[in-house]
DNA sequence: TTGTGCGTTGCAATCGTTTGCAACTATGGG
DNA sequence: CCCATAGTTGCAAACGATTGCAACGCACAA
């Protein structure tokens, strides 16, 4: 900046306004300056106007995962949603800081907010650490978190109605004239445990009784789906339907169910939940519980600028829609 | 820091050598200004600290994303890359900012270095702008590149040996007694070239001719892939075999091809690339091509810490393997 | 008493910006 | 001819850290 200044023959205060906008510098002087800005192809120090604006534009998106496995995210789930942050993220001219937490610990992920590295943090699922994520919220963390609302939440979730999309899901199969349909996933995720209450409510509703041995827990890895399903036929339960608390376990499922030579949608109807791309294009096309991860995505951005400014925004939840396909004739 | 230096009655000078635990400070000092640093929760200013430093450790991970079809990344590679270079940068102590670009134009991802917020840049894909590339090395920004290494590059690459790859894929099918393999993929992009380039080595090997109608352009996208398929079988062009560029495609393929009633792998097999976690799990299991995306990460960074300390880091080719699996009995 | 050296500490400059305030110029009205 | 005013510009002080250099106290030897 000083060398600009220097070249156009005005002192640094005018460039950095020029630089800006500003309109307490001449129209012409600006001109000459950006100018001349471009065709050194300057770029502004970061750092230093960080520094003295007190602000800087940067978000932390911290992905939990899961240490005990030393698994990596690997659900394209995920990588949707990163998608969507970055372009709602971008759209706001916010930058986008990528850091992974052991899902155990959480609130290390307000080290990044401390550090003064970012101004916010957006959490991709709470796992199972609600009291980790009050205690940051009483610290003041901006922190806005991808997951369920739950009692007594002081930080802002976004999630989707997982409670409804467990009903649609179950409440379809149901309709179909299931009556036997196991449940996988992880119940102790709240997201998943929602998602199971809707399964059992659909139940109760039609006055089928639960059965424990069909609720079954799975990580949400391929492995751990390929597994229970293998351990599910093996006990010799019966089953007449699948809802899986994702898609990547519910194409795992289908997989591993035909490897036993079991048909689907015939035998065993299958429903996941997210709605993946590759959903639509599996065989046969997998019936699944939509979440709008495009508005997801926004929704959170929406928010932590609202925490940002120093309001309190409510906690979102979206709407969930049932797309039937062939795997639920 | 200030608040520190008062509290105990140091200047700030002495406090931050006490931080960074320089040897000019007393023992005694140093633990007082440690701990009552660390009772304040003080985190460092790291905008502060990069302007006096002049550095900074922020890598920027590149995405491109093709501004065309407006389509965001959605392959599971790419998230298992992303997680790849998440671990391999955490580990050196570098920070990861993400952004994505057209893929159009790759330069623009210079910006993030040219403004500072980055020390260098991972490209991931070189899509068709290897002239871009070269310009940007030569205008010194240290980048990274994940593809194939061409003639005249003045940049590094990391990649795996796409020749090879595409080599492995098809002798293992001439060697199951197909003739007739399609080729899906778009060999615009030096990775895919390269691929072909390989496919269309091993069937000169076995003096097979090549058909050009079994090269089919297809993008890195489930619904494409579904398109060119249901092309190539309307085309009643025949074909007992096929392999696609990524596992995505492959996977989307079958699926298409099953809903043709064409089955696999009898009546025609398949190969993919990348040997994403999927692939072990789908049905049949896919067999395909691995790329050693956890050694990569590891690649990348260390190639950029070389051209970060001034060095001229070698491309860097990662050997594949084929996985044969069930879709190629 | 003075000088030397060591261990510890503080002063003040520095990094590259932004911005309040003062100062300058030109213009026009009184 | 003076002064108020508006439109531009520059000076210098921040922002929060790091670090070269000077300075201090103290022990010890000359």
């Amino acid at each position: 900046m000083a060398d600009i200044a220097r070249l156009s023959g005005v002192s640094v205060a005018t460039v950095s306004r020029a630089l800006n906008g500003s309109t307490l510098v001449n129209a012409e002087t600006r001109t000459r300056v950006v100018d001349l800005a471009r065709s050194l192809n300057y770029q502004i120090n970061i750092s230093a106007k960080n520094l003295r604006m007190k602000h800087n534009q940067t978000v932390a998106v911290v992905v939990p995962y899961d240490a005990l496995t030393r698994q990596h995210v690997s659900d394209p789930f995920f990588l949707a949603m990163l998608g969507s942050l970055a372009d709602a993220l971008t759209e706001q001219g916010f930058d986008m800081l990528i850091s992974r937490v052991d899902a155990e610990r959480l609130d290390d992920a307000a080290a990044l907010y401390d550090s003064g590295r970012a101004i916010g943090v957006i959490l991709i699922g709470q796992w199972r650490h609600h009291d980790q994520l009050n205690d940051m919220a009483q610290r003041r963390v901006p922190i806005v978190v991808w997951g369920a609302q739950l009692p007594r939440q002081l930080y802002c979730t976004v999630g989707s109605d997982n409670f409804e999309g467990g009903q649609l899901a179950s409440a379809h199969l149901i309709g179909q004239g299931r009556q036997r349909i196991a449940f996988l996933g992880d119940t102790n995720l709240p997201e998943v445990g929602l998602r199971h209450a809707g399964y059992a409510d659909a139940h109760k509703r039609k006055r089928i009784k639960l059965d424990p041995k069909l609720t079954i827990a799975s990580a949400f890895t391929a492995e751990d789906g390929e597994r229970v399903v293998n351990a599910l036929i093996a006990s010799g339960t019966p089953f007449d339907a699948l809802f899986a608390a994702s898609d990547l376990l519910a194409m795992t499922a289908i997989n591993t169910l035909r490897k036993h030579g079991v048909h689907v949608p015939h035998d065993v109807a299958v429903v996941g939940y997210d709605d993946i791309s590759l959903a639509a294009h599996a065989h046969p096309p997998l019936t699944t519980v939509r979440q709008p991860i495009d508005v997801a995505g926004r929704a959170l951005v929406k928010a932590l600028a609202e925490l940002l400014r120093g309001e309190q925004p409510k906690p979102v939840l979206l709407p969930t829609a049932l797309i039937v396909r062939g795997t639920s004739g």
